[in-house]
DNA sequence: CATATATATCAACAACTGAGGACAAGTGAC
DNA sequence: GTCACTTGTCCTCAGTTGTTGATATATATG
């Protein structure tokens, strides 16, 4: 070791948290919950597989935050609400490219396909999908409508996604 | 230790093997392909785990046997082709019921969202429901309509079992 | 400088996994 | 009976998992 290379830790917990979401959003929906394990997590994020525990306490947790912070639906509301079918079709096409390989849709439906993540899953689903596009249809049936619209969107994925 | 039980090991190999994919096939449709390892499979067949490698070679293969096995797409062809649609729906709504546990269409599902699995699911899916499908509808698109008709079905499916 | 705190690393644990070898026990052929 | 073969049980292996505590290091504060 002639040279000295200085180890030089970033010393930035948020910077790091936000590593640690990215590379848990793009493991998450790449192999789903259970296949996508702490330590491969932390070391896409460049750092150590405790720091999971100790920033998020545990890898449902973990999973719960990144699948949350992916979830937005709100470019799909920024059109008019006749055009919400050809915004939504638009949306998911592009969902991977534009998240940069975490796909939340993708984190839905394999999550939901897993024993440990589903309860989360459908949880983050309700409360950052059905609830808010409910909110935005407005009228009867709304929370109705906006189930259905998910659930064609869910099969619509399927087809592009899980079964070439 | 006063009656001396007789262990009475049932030497049956058919009847072994038939144990074990029926318990492999309500395992893998209740959990999914990674989360139904093959101790469990084995102890809710009554029997060893090495027999699972004696007798189907791998885990991979277990599920590729009991996937085949559970698959099987004749009770949606004995009707007017113009019926498909009511009996496929009926069939899907009663699917576990009828198979005891075991529900091909969600073994099917949550295989395809396993990556060990996905493989083997999409290419049982493409040979033992498209196929058989399209030959029987016949003419011009036919495998494109049996694949369409594949897809609503898991659609339906996701709605009723996966995202309660 | 010294001290305290936040941050990161390391090593290890206990549990579980799929796989597979060694051996026992039953079955049938001769 | 003797032998070969099938079938079932037991035990182990090497690998991975989520988790956790002990420890080192960088930054902030005094």
């Amino acid at each position: 070791m002639t040279i000295n290379e200085t180890p030089v830790r970033e010393r930035n917990s948020k910077r790091t948290k936000e590593k640690l979401l990215k590379a848990a959003q793009v493991a998450f929906s790449a192999r789903g919950y259970a296949q996508a394990s702490v330590r491969e997590v932390a070391a896409d994020a460049g750092c150590d597989p405790s720091l999971i525990k100790r920033y998020f306490g545990s890898k449902e947790n973990l999973y719960q935050e990144a699948l949350t912070a992916a979830v937005d639906v709100s470019p799909l509301m920024n059109v008019e609400k006749q055009m919400f079918g050809a915004a939504a079709a638009d949306y998911f096409l592009q969902s991977r490219d534009l998240n940069e390989g975490a796909d939340p849709l993708r984190m839905l439906i394999l999550g939901a396909a897993d024993p440990d993540a589903r309860e989360i899953s459908v949880k983050v689903l309700n409360d950052c999908v059905i609830g808010p596009l409910a909110e935005w249809f407005g009228g009867d049936f709304s929370q109705q409508l906006a189930a259905h619209i998910t659930i064609l969107c869910s099969g619509f994925f399927l087809y592009r996604n899980l079964l070439p």
